[in-house]
RNA sequence: GGUCUGAUGGGCGAGUGGCUUAACCAACGGUCUGCAAAACCGUCUACAGCGGUUCGAAUCCGCUUCAGACCU
């Protein structure tokens, strides 16, 4: 199979794991060995001024190897698993003519699955029509929209989870916006990447995972994060600061909370988003799973597989 | 040594004979195609132990164990 080998342009080595497993070192490491630079698969680390609360790659960290998506864009900018399948896949056609592996690390799976399997062509949401979505939403309640959805595609209602709101909504502006059902236009497919792509999914005991997620809030609030939270405060509404670590302190700020008892819930809704991060990634059976640091057992099986393709 | 109070699922905490899987929190499992650090779904049937009363006991009685308070 070493044709099928020389068809690739190169490696991907894509990073996975929850929040706080010790991804953004490994990646490091692995960039350092392969000369490889770094494209983040997060979807909140690519916005300015959520340095702390999002735990960009640090300074030496980012001297250390080329990031891309790193506090690249403005918090009001638009930005979605669209638009960064786009963009990452126009940057790694740049870096795969210079280089022969590019590693890849984020907790964000919907981002990961759209760089690697790619995703359907689906508009994207139209303002207006999503506005008044909402809208219907709030005044109707979910059982209007899920009965106008019945109509226009019978068979995604029955299958999808019609208590899921935003679910419901997406599903509805697609049908709306193309005339067309959204479950044809679901290919269910995924696209043949150029490049050879070896995913590693950073994990250790659950009770040593929690520990570290707690610990690391205790450090972000060390590092000022209540200050940039407080920077914040007035854009609140955006989606980019829908993120954990953020909304708990706004309600901190309105007085809803104490500061002991907001950082308690960061903490615990760290400790969630951890989870769903894993029950996403477990269902891929292509990643291969290590501890953080055993990178000797991680590179040979990163050698394993592209020798194997 | 004596008296009194209490002992409920990981936590908190109702429930004083016969719908209570209480509720809540934590935890756990899952869903996932342009909001994804989002949104949503599901699971966890306990009543300190033993014996008794009763058609029926977490709920009544007795003993035991444990905890706390008070008395001598």
């Amino acid at each position: 199979m070493a044709t099928m080998m020389s068809s690739k342009r190169g490696t991907l080595i894509v990073v996975v794991g929850p929040t706080g497993s010790g991804k953004s070192a490994l990646a490091v490491e692995l960039a350092q060995h392969f000369s490889a630079p770094i494209i983040s698969t997060d979807s909140r680390q690519v916005y300015r001024g959520m340095a702390i609360g999002t735990a960009q790659p640090t300074p030496q960290e980012q001297a250390a190897a080329k990031h891309y998506f790193i506090a690249d864009r403005d918090i009001h900018d638009e930005f979605n698993s669209g638009r960064f399948e786009q963009e990452a896949l126009a940057r790694l056609d740049e870096l795969f003519k210079t280089h022969e592996y590019v590693v890849a690390v984020g907790g964000s799976g919907l981002y990961v699955q759209a760089l690697c399997d790619g995703m359907d062509d689906l508009p994207e949401a139209d303002e207006k029509l999503r506005s008044e979505l909402k809208q219907r939403l709030e005044r109707e309640g979910v059982e209007s929209l899920v009965a106008e959805l019945r109509e226009l595609d019978p068979e995604y209602a029955s299958q999808m989870d019609i208590s899921n709101p935003q679910r419901v909504v997406r599903a509805l502006e697609v049908c709306l916006l193309t005339g067309k059902r959204y479950s044809e236009l679901r290919s269910g497919r995924s696209t043949e990447r150029d490049f050879n792509i070896v995913k590693i999914g950073t994990d250790m005991p659950r009770d040593i995972l929690y520990d570290r997620i707690n610990r690391r809030v205790d450090m972000m609030v060390t590092d000022g994060l209540v200050d940039e939270v407080r920077a914040l405060l007035p854009y609140r509404e955006l989606n980019s600061l829908q993120t954990v670590g953020y909304r708990e302190l706004f309600d901190y700020f309105d007085g809803n909370s104490t500061l002991e008892e907001a950082i308690e819930l960061i903490k615990r809704n760290s400790r969630r988003y951890a989870k769903r991060q894993l029950t996403w990634f477990r269902r891929d059976s292509s990643i291969g799973w290590f501890a953080p640091t055993d990178l000797d057992a991680i590179l040979s099986f990163i050698d394993a597989a592209t020798k194997q393709e």
